[in-house]
DNA sequence: CTGACTTGCCACGGAATCCGAACCGGAGCG
DNA sequence: CGCTCCGGTTCGGATTCCGTGGCAAGTCAG
């Protein structure tokens, strides 16, 4: 949780074995030092390196309908004053899983994941708009997720 | 990439074994059968099912910063027709790592991640607005990512 | 140049894990 | 009762994990 590291450049070996765990994260050192012409023991060195770092991490990532949120959205706000201040009361409440301050007619973006209707209501209404410095938000209700990649280390 | 296979309930053993996996993607079986109570060659064929499934996958998730990729944006898309077939267009770039059909004032959310700012305004010039039935794009350039979870599997 | 130190990789071996297959008991059914 | 399906456990051999030690190639100071 503490990406407190030097830039740490990744060379071209490094960025294989992501490559190898971005498409499976439980594949062996064994099997991915043979792909990328490495010894078991350092690419398990690496590996500790780079999740150490934060530059990656390996975790199971679920589909919410699935497992019965069956509201999500994205939430556009617009804020008065200190917006960090903002996104960090915004990042506590538990039904947020994305947070990130952007420029444009928004000033925070966050993504939100809720069981029904009703939760994304008082979500908004009693959580979201209650902030001190929320000026106003806007509601976009995802109809359907179409595209989810994890990937887009090395291109 | 084909979560083909709907009803499949999720009891409170599964729910558990994904939480111990969302914490740590390389936990051994064992170890999460111990937690959750179950032997660990039960452990593998859920863990098995849930991936077959497309409940869960494990991967490596990265910070995109650290790997190169100074520029992050997501992308309000306005379109006119199917946008079912503008959001395949759009999926198919490969800067695009995530689209999401919304009701609102904008018919797309698209996120995409680009090298530096001339990725940007080439993605958003060449390609996107490009695409046949793309009628106005709105960009929120990402300033700073400040919360992401992928742990909303129960709570 | 040289010696101390650091870094990254490989080799190795014991412990732990993985994994396929066999087995087992309960539920549903004719 | 006999049969099948399902999900769990047991089991044993192959594989992997993981700590440790060694080695070669820098790096730096004197």
């Amino acid at each position: 949780m503490a990406p407190r590291s030097r830039p740490l450049v990744l060379d071209d070996v490094s960025k294989a074995i992501i490559e190898q765990l971005q498409t499976d994260g439980r594949r062996s050192y064994s099997e991915i030092g043979k792909a990328v012409g490495l010894s078991e023991a350092a690419v398990r060195q690496r590996v500790q390196k780079l999740t150490d770092a934060g530059v990656m991490q390996v975790v199971a990532v679920t589909d919410p309908m699935q497992l019965g949120f069956y509201r999500q959205a994205m939430i556009g706000i617009r804020v008065s004053g200190d917006t960090t201040a903002v996104a960090e009361e915004i990042g506590a409440i538990p039904a947020v899983d994305y947070v990130v301050l952007t420029a444009g007619s928004f000033d925070i973006l966050a993504e939100v994941v809720c069981e029904n209707d009703d939760d994304l209501i008082d979500l908004l209404n009693k959580r979201i708009r209650g902030i001190d410095g929320v000026q106003s938000t806007e509601t976009f209700v995802y109809l359907r997720l179409h595209k989810q990649f994890y990937n887009w280390g090395t291109r």
